[in-house]
DNA sequence: CACCAGGCTGTCT
DNA sequence: AGACAGCATGGT
């Protein structure tokens, strides 16, 4: 199947820290969400695919008109404009709310590479198998199975595994559906009653899950970037942070932070 | 090997 | 109520 797709890019997309469960092989991204698995690859404006519909690939990405012109919008503030075209293509994901849980409860004091270990583990020790392409693969179990905490240790989640093993008893697929339609801030607080949830976590899940397009998650890479790029180097509350993103970018707050920190994480690895 | 990561808990105003 | 120090874990 292709897409035509005119300001989009698979690349920097996946590996933006939003996503966890893919490999590349060849010239495909080998992409898990659920029990779904598919390939993808672009090719300049054509995106191929297999695996799953044009729906699908379209509300994964963030394909809509509508991410296009918010994007489009933050070009007002002078500050974003060379992330903005540095980056041109970047789209903040629309991910599964209980894979998105489980792997924001895994990035507490981690890492991506970690991240993506734990899903996989995670996978293997509680979904069930499926084979693409000749090879075998898992899917990601569903609420309520992952329910075994010395499992859940042993796929090297830490102190983590009891965040992830009490939260498993607590939420649905139907919690989360509902929380998609209350407003952002009721959503948020929410979140923060499961366990491994607070103010970051919450927020990542807003914006990667539930279409909270305000939401303005601050973790130690954003803090960095936003006091050199509007606190002039000052040391700010990650509180305050979050209320000066609100005034600033509104709606839209989700999209700057995905460019800040896609853009402060690849200078620091020397990426050009 | 020192260092790097967010949330929870207890303690102090 | 709100601020803050100390803790837990695995990878580099």
């Amino acid at each position: 199947m292709r897409l035509a797709v005119s300001t989009f890019d698979l690349a920097n997309t996946i590996t933006s820290g939003q996503f966890f469960r893919f490999q590349k092989v060849g010239e495909w991204y080998y992409c898990h969400e659920r029990d779904k698995c598919f390939k993808v690859c672009q090719q300049e404006s054509a995106l191929f695919f297999e695996g799953v519909d044009e729906s699908h690939i379209t509300r994964l990405f963030g394909l809509t008109k509508q991410q296009e012109k918010s994007i489009e919008l933050l070009k007002q503030d002078p500050t974003l404009i060379p992330l903005i075209n540095k980056y041109k293509g970047l789209r903040v994901m629309q991910r599964d709310p209980w894979e998105t849980l489980v792997s924001f409860q895994c990035s507490i004091m981690s890492n991506i590479p970690k991240i993506r270990k734990n899903m996989e583990l995670l996978a293997q020790a509680f979904g069930k198998e499926i084979v693409v392409d000749g090879q075998k693969r898992h899917a990601f179990p569903n609420p309520g199975d992952i329910n075994d905490l010395s499992k859940i240790k042993a796929c090297a989640t830490g102190f983590r595994a009891r965040y992830i093993h009490a939260a498993n008893r607590m939420v649905t697929d139907a919690f989360f559906e509902k929380l998609k339609k209350k407003k952002y801030e009721e959503a948020h607080e929410k979140l923060m009653d499961l366990p491994g949830v607070a103010e970051k976590v919450a927020d990542c899940i807003c914006l990667f899950a539930l279409g909270k397009t305000e939401a303005f998650p601050v973790d130690v890479w954003i803090e960095r970037v936003m006091q050199e790029l509007y606190f002039n180097e000052e040391r700010v509350k990650h509180d305050h942070m979050r209320e000066f993103a609100k005034e600033r970018w509104g709606k839209n707050a989700g999209y700057a932070q995905q460019y800040l920190y896609h853009w402060v994480r690849n200078k620091q690895k020397g990426i050009d």
